[in-house]
DNA sequence: TTGAAGTAGATTTTT
DNA sequence: TCTACTTCAA
C-alpha cells in the first residue's frame, strides 16, 4: 500500500471521514458547494484499495466534465501508488465509448463509428429535414434537436416518440429518418452513446452480468446533473453484489434544460436501499457572510433535501450591493472597483464577473476595455470546434469511413474544387439509386469526368490516405499528409484572414504528437473520439494576468477571491423564461446559488435600473433573489437618492461617480472610446468600442450619417477630430 | 463564387 | 439592436 490508512484519512473532517469509511451498502452524499467533494470521492477511492475492499479494477467513477475526471485522476495518482492509468474513470459518454468500442458490433454499430457533437447533429437533421422535404418553416431543425435529444436522454428510441399534438408527427418522423441516417453513415451522437450502451446491456445479458460481476463500486460525481437515461445506464451497470456511492447536490441543480432531474436523487434514496444520507456542510471555501446569504437565498425553495453550509472561518466583509443608472453604469461601476481591487494588490485572476446571459457580456467587456483592464471572455469556439480543424479531421474521418456523408459534404468542396450545389444534387441522386455513400457515388459518377481532375486528387488523395492509415503510420504524418493533398494550407495562405487557421492546423498537428505520446499509440479512431469527446479546454490560458468573465453555468465548480455577479434583475436573473412556473424559478435560484458560492472572500452583486435590450431600453425591478439576501449582510453602496434632491440636476449620482471619461480610457490607444472621428467615406462619428492590441484591431464607430460599423485599424483611414 | 441584402431569433450548454 | 444565416443578383 503506498499510503497507510491514518495519513490517508488525516486532515478529514468527522463528516467526510464517515463518507469515505462508509460500509453499509450504496450511499448517498449531500456534498455543498467547498465542501471537499472531490477530495471525498477520491479518498474512498483510495480507502477502498488501501484496505482491499476492492481491487482497482473493480472501481468505475463517473463524472460529467473531462476536466472533473482528470482532477480524480491526479488527486488519486498523488495518493499513491496505484496503476491509476488502468482505472475505469471518466465521463458518461467517455466511459460509454470506451464500452461500445469494445463491442461495437454487439452494439449494432461499425467498428468505425464516428461519434458526432451537436453542431454536426445539427447538421445531419437539416439534412434528413431535406431528404423528407420538411419546411424549415414548418419545423424548426432546433426544434428538432430538442425533440430527438429530449427522447433520448429519457431512453426513448423514435418509434417510442411521445407524439401529443399531431404537429409532433414531423418530428418523430424525422427523428426516425435521423437513427436510419445514423446508422447508414456509421455516425453516434452523444446521447446515442448513452442510449447503446444502455441498449447494449440490455440486449446481451452476459455482458452486463460480465460489467457487474467486475465492478463492485460504482461512484458518481455530481449525481444530481444525471438524467433518465444515465440512471438508467448506472442501474444496469450496478450488479446484485455491487454497490454505489452517489456525490451530489440538489441546491447546484443546473441543468434541467439538458435533462438532469434532481428527482434521480430521491430515486436513488429508493432504488437502492439508502437509510441515511451523509451531509457534507463544512464549507472551506467562502468566508461566513457569502455563506450566510447563500443559504438564505436557497432556503426559498422548497422540497430540498436540506442542509445548511457553516465555515470555522471569518465572516469577511458584507456583500457590496451597487444599483446602476443604466447597464453602462453597472458596468463602469464594476470596472472602476476591478481596478481600485487591483491597485490595492488584488490580482485579476483572482476576479470573477458572472453574468446570466451572455449577451450581457459585451457592454462588461466595453467598460473593462475603456479602463484597459485585460479580461478572458469564456465561452468561445473550442479548438476542435473550429471550422479549420473540423475541415481537416473530416478528411481523416473519410479516410477512416467512406460512409461518412456529413464528413464527405464538409469537404468535397473545399477547399473550392468546382463542385457546386448543382453537382451535389446529382450525386445525392446517384447515391441513392447505387444504395451507396456520396464518397463511393463519387467513383462511379460521371462527375469524375467532368469536374475533372480536382475531384480526381480529391479521390486520390482520401484513398492514399486509407492507404497511410492502414499501414500504420503515425497519427501525426497522417495529419500533415491531410494538409497537404487536401489543399487547406493553400487555401488559408491566399486568405487575408487565414493566418491564425494556419497556426491552428499546425496546432492539430501538435495536439496530434500529445496524444500520440499520452496514449502509447497513434490510433486514427481514438484520436477522432477524443477531438469529439474532449473539446479542448478554452479557460484562461494559465498564467494570464485577466479577469475572467463567464456565465453562472459556466462557473460551476470554480472558485475565485472576488466574485461580481451582474444584472441581477427580474427577468434577467431570475430569466423571465423561467418565471412562470415554480420549478423554473428554484432551478434559477440555484443558479444564483451557484454564483454566490463561487466566491471566497468578496462578492459584489449588481443591477441596473435600466438596460438595453434586443434594441429596446427595459426598464428592471432588482432581483427577487437580492430581496432574499438578508439586508443585514449588505452594504448597498448607493442608497437611493430621489432626483429632485441631487444638486447635480437632472444627472443621477451614479453616472456621476462613474463616467466614461476621457482621461481613463484614452490609455486605450489612439482611438479611445468616446473619440470623435472621421472616415473619408462615412464621415463624422464616436468610437464606441475596440478589440484587440495596436493597429491589429478593430474599432466600432458610430457615424452620425450611416450609423454603426466595425472597422479594421489596419484598413480604415481613421482621423481623429 | 462572392457580395449585398434581407430576415428570424436572441438563456443556460458539462458531452 | 445585433448577429448569424439564408437568399438573391451579378
Amino acid at each position: 500500500m503506498a499510503i497507510p490508512m491514518e495519513n490517508l484519512l488525516e486532515g478529514l473532517n468527522p463528516q467526510q471521514r464517515e463518507a469515505v469509511t462508509w460500509n453499509q451498502g450504496s450511499a448517498l452524499i449531500l456534498a455543498g458547494a467547498g465542501s471537499g467533494k472531490t477530495r471525498v470521492l477520491t479518498t474512498r477511492m483510495a480507502w477502498l484499495m488501501a484496505t482491499g475492499k476492492n481491487r482497482p479494477e473493480e472501481l468505475l467513477a463517473v463524472t460529467f466534465t473531462n476536466k472533473a475526471a482528470r482532477e480524480m485522476m491526479t488527486r488519486l495518482s498523488s495518493m499513491g501508488g496505484w496503476p491509476v492509468r488502468s482505472l475505469w474513470v471518466g465521463t458518461f459518454h467517455g466511459l460509454c465509448h470506451r464500452f461500445l468500442r469494445l463491442h461495437a458490433l454487439d452494439a449494432g454499430l461499425t467498428p468505425q463509428f464516428q461519434i458526432i457533437d451537436g453542431q454536426e447533429q445539427l447538421a445531419a437533421l437539416k439534412r434528413v429535414m431535406k431528404a423528407l422535404n420538411f419546411d424549415e418553416e414548418r419545423v424548426n431543425p432546433r426544434q428538432l434537436q430538442n425533440f430527438v435529444n429530449g427522447h433520448k436522454e429519457q431512453g426513448l428510441r423514435a418509434e417510442n416518440a411521445v407524439v401529443s399534438h399531431s404537429a409532433q408527427r414531423p418530428l418523430q418522423e424525422a427523428y426516425l429518418a435521423y437513427e436510419a441516417q445514423c446508422q447508414r453513415e456509421g455516425t453516434v451522437d452523444f446521447a446515442e452513446l448513452l442510449l447503446r450502451c444502455v441498449e447494449l446491456w440490455q440486449h446481451h445479458p452476459v455482458l452486463r452480468e460480465h460489467y457487474q460481476a467486475r465492478f463492485k463500486t460504482l461512484l458518481v460525481d455530481e449525481f444530481q446533473d444525471t438524467n433518465p437515461l444515465q440512471y438508467r445506464w448506472l442501474r444496469l451497470l450496478c450488479g446484485p453484489a455491487s454497490t454505489v456511492f452517489a456525490v451530489g447536490d440538489d441546491d447546484q441543480s443546473i441543468y434541467s434544460f439538458r435533462g438532469a432531474e434532481i428527482e434521480n436523487m430521491r430515486h436513488f434514496e429508493r432504488d437502492y436501499g439508502v437509510t441515511r444520507v451523509l451531509r457534507l456542510e463544512q464549507n472551506y471555501r467562502s468566508l461566513g457572510t457569502i455563506l450566510e446569504a447563500a443559504n438564505a437565498l436557497i432556503q426559498h425553495n422548497a422540497g430540498r433535501f436540506g442542509k445548511t453550509l457553516w465555515t470555522e472561518g471569518a465572516r469577511g466583509e458584507l456583500i457590496r450591493v451597487y444599483e446602476g443608472e443604466t447597464d453602462g453604469d453597472e458596468a463602469r461601476f464594476i470596472a472602476h472597483t476591478v481596478t481600485e481591487l487591483r491597485d490595492q494588490g488584488g490580482r485579476l485572476s483572482d476576479m470573477v464577473l458572472l453574468y446570466r446571459s451572455n449577451a450581457q457580456s459585451r457592454a462588461l467587456e466595453q467598460a473593462l476595455f475603456s479602463l484597459n483592464l485585460p479580461y478572458r471572455v469564456h465561452g468561445g469556439l473550442r479548438f476542435f470546434e473550429r471550422q479549420e480543424i473540423r475541415h481537416a479531421l473530416a478528411y481523416l474521418r473519410l479516410a477512416v469511413s467512406a460512409e461518412d456523408d456529413a464528413a464527405f459534404l464538409r469537404v468535397i468542396n473545399f477547399p473550392p474544387r468546382g463542385i457546386g450545389a448543382r453537382s451535389l444534387e446529382n450525386l445525392q441522386i446517384e447515391a441513392q439509386t447505387l444504395r451507396s455513400s456520396l464518397f463511393q457515388a463519387t467513383r462511379v459518377s460521371s462527375l469524375a469526368g467532368k469536374a475533372g481532375q480536382g475531384v480526381q486528387r480529391f479521390l486520390q488523395g482520401i484513398d492514399q490516405l486509407a492507404e497511410l492509415i492502414h499501414q500504420g503510420q503515425d497519427l501525426p504524418r497522417v495529419i500533415q499528409a491531410v494538409l497537404e493533398f487536401s489543399g487547406l494550407l493553400e487555401h488559408y495562405r491566399q486568405d487575408k484572414e487565414g493566418a491564425d487557421r494556419i497556426a491552428n492546423l499546425e496546432e492539430l498537428v501538435a495536439a496530434a504528437v500529445a496524444f500520440t505520446q499520452e496514449e502509447g499509440s497513434g490510433d486514427v479512431l481514438s484520436f477522432l473520439a477524443h477531438a469529439t469527446l474532449e473539446t479542448g479546454e478554452h479557460g484562461a490560458a494559465p498564467g494570464s494576468e485577466a479577469i475572467q468573465m463567464m456565465t453562472v453555468h459556466a462557473a460551476k465548480g470554480l472558485e475565485f477571491e472576488v466574485v461580481f455577479v451582474a444584472g441581477l434583475e427580474d427577468g434577467l436573473f431570475p430569466h423571465e423564461n423561467a418565471l412562470q412556473e415554480t420549478r423554473g424559478l428554484e432551478e434559477e435560484r440555484r443558479l444564483a446559488y451557484v454564483a454566490l458560492t463561487r466566491a471566497r472572500r468578496q462578492l459584489y452583486l449588481t443591477h441596473a435600473q435600466s438596460r438595453v435590450l434586443h434594441g429596446q431600453v427595459r426598464y428592471g425591478v432588482r432581483s427577487r433573489f437580492l430581496e432574499e439576501i438578508p439586508e443585514s449582510l449588505c452594504h448597498i453602496l448607493n442608497p437611493r437618492v430621489k432626483r429632485s434632491e441631487l444638486s447635480f440636476g437632472t444627472r443621477a449620482p451614479t453616472s456621476v461617480r462613474f463616467p466614461a471619461s476621457p482621461t481613463e480610457s484614452a490609455k486605450a490607444g489612439r482611438f479611445h472610446i468616446g473619440q470623435r472621428v472621421r472616415h473619408d467615406k462615412f464621415g463624422e462619428g464616436v468610437v464606441l468600442a475596440r478589440e484587440g492590441q495596436g493597429n491589429e484591431g478593430r474599432v466600432q464607430v458610430n457615424f452620425r450619417d450611416v450609423g454603426m460599423k466595425w472597422l479594421a485599424l489596419a484598413f480604415a483611414r481613421l482621423t481623429s477630430l
